[in-house]
DNA sequence: CGCCTTGTTGACAGGCTTCAATACTGGTGG
DNA sequence: CCACCAGTATTGAAGCCTGTCAACAAGGCG
């Protein structure tokens, strides 16, 4: 309850806010101001951009899950990210098609920055530009994190350092604490992002839950043994850490 | 033989030739030559900047084969690409220790620039700050691509494309053609990139050669039959295509 | 209430790892 | 020039981890 209205209405308001915490000047301010930029809303379920799509914008996750994949002409999908409150989506790649997807799990609510208003920014305030690198810097440290995850974890590990990893994520987001957070993520969901069958993450869930170190179920996350989880994982939250706007000064 | 001769000297050299093939005017000309940027070498296997270091340089691949990679304390290692001609290298993240190695493979010679001449990129010339960002955007795509590997695809589909990406990579640099190229990769990196053991990398290449499609040997890749090869990896190249400079304007 | 999605469990098969042993290769020094 | 050595490549056998197939339970929404 109460999780989803953890949502600004202005971009401006959510770079402040957690878990960005960017401080502006009034040059900043009117900088964004200046801004063409939209925020827009999404059903669950909803395809934001496609595969195969020449996106030309970079989205700033407001409100709600979503989540960015790729999809095999198999009929498999690896998921890649599931991007939460101040995540970005969407590096452009000029006059290359995207080979990725964005869509919402949970309701949710993006400022879509429009290649113009990019170009602008760049050119208005070297702070604000060096913050929305900073911004995409993580969401590529999230990448490797996640091929690691797949390359060189074994399924049980590689479960736990998933959850664990959202964990802290919704915890910046004001979504959760060091207890636990709210999921809505399918079994099918995480499955698609940790490279197993959803049986199998059934199983690592199960044997997780045993062992006592976390429970996930109706669609509640809960820490039961956090030390134990961490060290089990090897897990080590740093590599989420917000590169504060503020620390480009 | 003359591969390792493909190589600049200079920053606006390298940026001008393939692969990237940017097309300046003389603003630009200026803005690079202001900038401080220092050409390295480095012999084979030695590390650019390590795990734990806090680096505040992006670097550009002038020559030679490198390796970006993340050592766990299991002992295993994560390779996330293996850069080449024209390829960035370490996004910066203000106040966030770097969580990957970057090292040579071969002998190697990249451009670094530091953070503060990025910063005075972004504020002289639109055109160049663009065209890193399309850099970046691109070793994003690699990332991407290199998840799905291992997250979607068994163990002989998964060597098959990276021998395939290794490729068109190559003769995108001018290091290679349609028919082969040369690949200083030990089985033992080729594992740690794919998520697998030396020994059955070893197994998946003798079936990649006893079927046909490529023969790695030697130190170099033979494509004997590319179609079938690429038909059985589902292997799309316009995922490599460069975002080119001249397609901002 | 009934359907459809999601979750759960068991048995079995198969892919990949592990362990172990041997051959090859390129560089070094006698 | 050859012997040696360390790193790399190759192969076999056995076992575990994860996928596949199948069935059923539980939960959510009309």
């Amino acid at each position: 309850m109460g999780f989803m209205s953890n949502e600004s209405k202005s971009l401006l308001g959510l770079l402040e806010a957690a878990p960005i915490k960017a401080r502006f000047n009034d040059a900043d301010i009117k900088a964004i101001h200046s801004l063409q930029i939209s925020l827009k809303r999404y059903p669950p379920h909803t395809v934001v951009y496609n595969q195969g799509d020449a996106v030309r914008s970079v989205y700033i996750t407001n409100s709600g899950w979503g989540c960015v994949y790729r999809d095999l002409p198999s009929g498999d999908r690896q998921i890649m990210d599931f991007p939460l409150r101040g995540d970005t989506v969407g590096l452009r790649m000029p006059a290359v098609f995207n080979y990725n997807t964005y869509a919402s799990i949970t309701e949710m609510s993006v400022f879509e920055i429009s290649q113009h208003a990019l170009n602008a920014i760049v050119l208005r305030s070297p702070y604000l530009s060096n913050g929305i690198m900073a911004l995409m810097a993580r969401q590529r440290a999230f990448l490797i994190e996640h091929l690691t995850n797949l390359g060189r974890r074994n399924a049980l590990v590689r479960t736990a350092h998933l959850l664990l990893e959202m964990g802290v994520r919704a915890k910046h987001s004001g979504m959760g604490t060091e207890k636990g957070y709210s999921c809505p993520l399918t079994q099918y969901e995480l499955a698609d992002a940790l490279g197993l069958t959803a049986i199998h993450v059934n199983r690592m869930l199960r044997e997780l839950r045993e062992q006592n170190l976390v429970a996930f179920r109706y669609g509640e996350v809960e820490f039961i043994n956090r030390p134990g989880l961490v060290r089990l994982a090897n897990f080590d939250e740093n590599y989420l850490a917000m590169g504060m706007f503020t620390d480009f000064k």
